[in-house]
DNA sequence: TTACTATAGGGATAATTTGTCAATATAAAT
DNA sequence: ATTTATATTGACAAATTATCCCTATAGTAA
C-alpha cells in the first residue's frame, strides 16, 4: 500500500505506511467490483490494481478477505467447476453487501474530508515560504 | 472515527469502521500541530478535533501515540513544571519528525487518490440510474 | 513422462495495533 | 470538604495485519 518508500533491509514496511490498511480498504473495493459483476478470487485479485493495490498483492489476503465478507453475509459464493482450470469459487454481492457498500461510500467521503483538512493545513504551512 | 453509524448494543464498533485507524492518522496530525507550535498532550488532544477527531477521543490513545513518536525520534519532550496545574510534558517536533511529516503528506495524497478512484466508480454506478 | 507455469484457493503464525478501562496526581472552584 | 478540570500513565484482551508457505488442477513445453 505504500509505494513512495522502498522497504528497508529487514523487509518491514515503511514507517508511515498503513495509514489506510490494505485489507480494510480492500473490502469496499471488492464489494464495488462484485456490484459490477460476479467474479472469482483470482480475477478480483487482478482487478484490485485499478484501485491502486500493488500488482504483487498477496493473494492470501484477498481470499481471506473474501471469506470474511461471506461470513458476514455481504457476499455469497458457490463452486464453479466449469470449463478448464481448477475449480473456482464464484462470488456475488448480496443485498446486505450492497447496503454496506453505500455505508462505505459515506465513510470514505468522511475520511477524505479529514485528509483534505490535513493537506490544506500542510500546504498553508509549507507552500508559501520554507 | 466513525460517526455516521451508531454503535451497537454490545459497544463494538460499526462494521465498516476503521477504514483509517484513529491512531495511525493521529500521527501526521500531531506532527503538523507540533510544527505550528510546541504543545503538551492535553492541549493536542483538544486541537485534534480540528482534524475530525471526536471530542471525546480517548486521552490514553493520544498520550500513547505521543510516547511512540518520541521513541521513534520524531518528537522530543521535557517536563514543564510551570505555572499552575500538574506537571506537563511539552512536546516539540524534531527535524526527523518534520521529514516524516513530508513523507506523510505524500502518502496521504496517494491514499486520497485511491479513495477518489473508489468514489468515482461508486458514483458512476449509482448516481445515474438505480 | 517429466517439468514448468498459470490458475485457484487455503492456512498458520507472530507481531502489531486497537479500543477500552482504570489509576494517579495537582490545582482551582464550589 | 468535595467536585471539577487539567494532565499523564498503565494494563489488557481482542482484533487486525503482513507474511510466508502449502495444496491442487490443467495446459504447455521439453
Amino acid at each position: 500500500m505504500c509505494d513512495h518508500h522502498s522497504r528497508d533491509k529487514k523487509g518491514s514496511v515503511c514507517r508511515c505506511g498503513g495509514g489506510l490498511p490494505v485489507e480494510k480498504f480492500m473490502q469496499p473495493c471488492l464489494l464495488i467490483l462484485l456490484k459490477q459483476r460476479s467474479a472469482h478470487g483470482y480475477d478480483l485479485l487482478q482487478q484490485l490494481t485499478e484501485f491502486g493495490f500493488s500488482e504483487r498483492l498477496d493473494p492470501g489476503s484477498v481470499y481471506r478477505t473474501l471469506r470474511r465478507l461471506e461470513e458476514e453475509g455481504l457476499v455469497t459464493s458457490h463452486w464453479d467447476v466449469g470449463e478448464g482450470g481448477p475449480a473456482r469459487r464464484l462470488y456475488s454481492l448480496s443485498d446486505e453487501g450492497e447496503e454496506m457498500l453505500h455505508a462505505w461510500a459515506v465513510h470514505i467521503r468522511q475520511q477524505r474530508k479529514r485528509m483534505d483538512a490535513f493537506l490544506e493545513r500542510y500546504q498553508s504551512i509549507f507552500s508559501k515560504q520554507d
